[in-house]
DNA sequence: ATGTCAGTCAGCGACTGA
């Protein structure tokens, strides 16, 4: 079973990107961040026509997820995290698919920290881990896939020296993605390349991609059921560079 | 600090979030 996931920042200016990656990768999982759409203008028909069932949790302008499943509907599991009734922030879908649980994520940035988008970023954090404990717990198969926006460590960052007061990279979010993997979660891209230097994200700035000044903030957490059946992680770097 | 996108809308170019 292949599984993507793939920040897009906005689905209706790279439909197109995903759709050539669905083509020619055939991924049977995909999860979706920064849809940036509502739900009544997802792209359901243009994914439907590619082979793929569809839920989706939308919000005007900002966020938004999604979980795609090719050749089948996925089942939903949550269309958000407990805890806080008050956030409309759509940051989190989970399905079974295949049997298997699939909880797609998008964690806040966090910037500018300290302030209150670096509070409600450790707060949804801490809401996040509640729900991964209840996976474990559960003991199903999951994999818990999107953007996390957490630098786990110096191996994942071009110039760790400038990124240390970054809400991404600060001691505190560190702690909490260390947390996850102290609880039985496993990293499964750095489970299959434990020393390379392998980044998801590059800023749009000063021609980072070109130079390869990323970071590592896009993960796949693997629950000890589904480690077993773990055969490789990687990045694709470009929407027809396969 | 820098500088680049995708989105919005009293809307055609400024802003915001990332």
């Amino acid at each position: 079973m292949k599984i993507v996931t793939y920040n897009l920042n906005g689905i209706t200016a790279r439909l197109g990107a995903l759709l050539e990656l669905l083509e020619e990768t055939a991924p049977d999982v995909v999860c979706l961040q920064e849809l940036k759409t509502t739900d009544e203008n997802f792209p359901a028909a243009a994914l439907e026509k590619a082979g793929y069932g569809a839920i989706w949790h939308g919000q005007k302008s900002w966020n938004g997820v999604a979980i795609l499943a090719r050749g089948c509907e996925p089942v939903e599991t949550r269309r958000s995290l407990h805890g806080a009734p008050a956030d409309l922030q759509s940051r989190y879908i989970e399905a079974a698919v295949g049997g298997v649980i699939v909880g797609c994520l998008y964690t806040p940035n966090g910037n500018p920290r300290p302030g209150p988008k670096f509070s409600y970023k450790l707060a949804w954090l801490e809401r996040f881990r509640g729900r991964a404990q209840s996976l474990l717990m559960a003991g199903v198969p999951a994999v818990l896939a999107g953007d996390y926006n957490i630098i786990p460590t110096d191996l994942d960052v071009y110039v760790p020296e400038r990124w240390r007061e970054d809400a991404l990279f600060h001691a505190s979010v560190r702690a909490a993605y260390a947390q996850l993997l102290d609880d039985g979660w496993t990293d499964a891209l750095r489970n299959r390349h434990p020393d390379e230097r392998i980044y998801t994200f590059w800023k749009y700035l000063r021609n980072a991609y070109a130079r390869d000044a990323g970071l590592r903030i896009d993960h796949l957490l693997i629950s000890p059921p589904l480690r077993p059946r773990l055969q490789d992680a990687g990045v694709d770097l470009a929407p027809g560079a396969l």
